[in-house]
DNA sequence: GCTATATATAAGTATATTATTATATATTAA
DNA sequence: TTAATATATAATAATATACTTATATATAGC
């Protein structure tokens, strides 16, 4: 066996989850850096509770973990979860996304939850 | 650049479609062997309509193909499709399905569409 | 404690998805 | 040409999904 195996019908749920843009760009990006929830909402182009309950589905399926630093919650991949090495693979497929990081950062909008 | 990257749209585009059980059954069982649409009707616990439903998304997003063989529509999985390469990297973490097929061949359910 | 900020949750709504049943089409074989 | 079989399509209904707005909670700083 060269890689983990992950049984079809958890497979399937994990990716319906990541069959979304919005989430699968947040897991993108979070492939290389952790982020706070401002920071998504101010890179898509809509609302914080729509980004909150992306993320607790997220979160709920173990793919990411949050830590609170002050007032700003903090995800991060969660690379103990048994889906890790399977999207880690998927990532690998798709391009770089940290150019959306960049433009908030020219625009100084990615101040706010800098600690 | 290691491997083929894909849009991330597109890509999400393709993993909502496997996230369905039926549908990632059906790639994985593809990936081993072409299968007309009776063998998959026989597999699932489901009708036809919604089978050949599935197929259609699938072979609509390009990552099956289909070749008539008198009665019968042989289903297999697109090799040159730009998402084969992401398909197979993600099967690969799958556990092989070959057993679905041999229930059949036990049930004698299987023979309906060898040529 | 009060106010501001960051985030989460609840309720409601529009849309998408997936199944079902009924029916159409294509091929084979008599 | 007719009947049987395999498959596709259409219409519809049930359910799931992903937003929106309104509100609740948690922390920070005064």
């Amino acid at each position: 066996m060269e890689v983990s195996k992950v049984e079809i019908e958890k497979a399937a749920t994990i990716l319906k989850l990541l069959g979304d843009k919005s989430r699968l760009t947040m897991i993108k990006i979070l492939d290389s850096h952790d982020c706070c929830v401002c920071e998504f909402v101010a890179i898509f182009n809509t609302s914080q509770p729509a980004i909150s309950q992306h993320l607790r589905k997220l979160k709920d399926a173990g793919l990411v973990i949050e830590t609170r630093r002050g007032q700003w919650i903090i995800y991060s991949l969660n690379k103990k979860s048994e889906f890790y090495p399977i999207v880690q693979n998927l990532l690998e497929h798709l391009p770089n996304q940290d150019f959306k990081l960049k433009e908030l950062e020219e625009k100084g909008l990615r101040i706010s939850c800098e600690s």
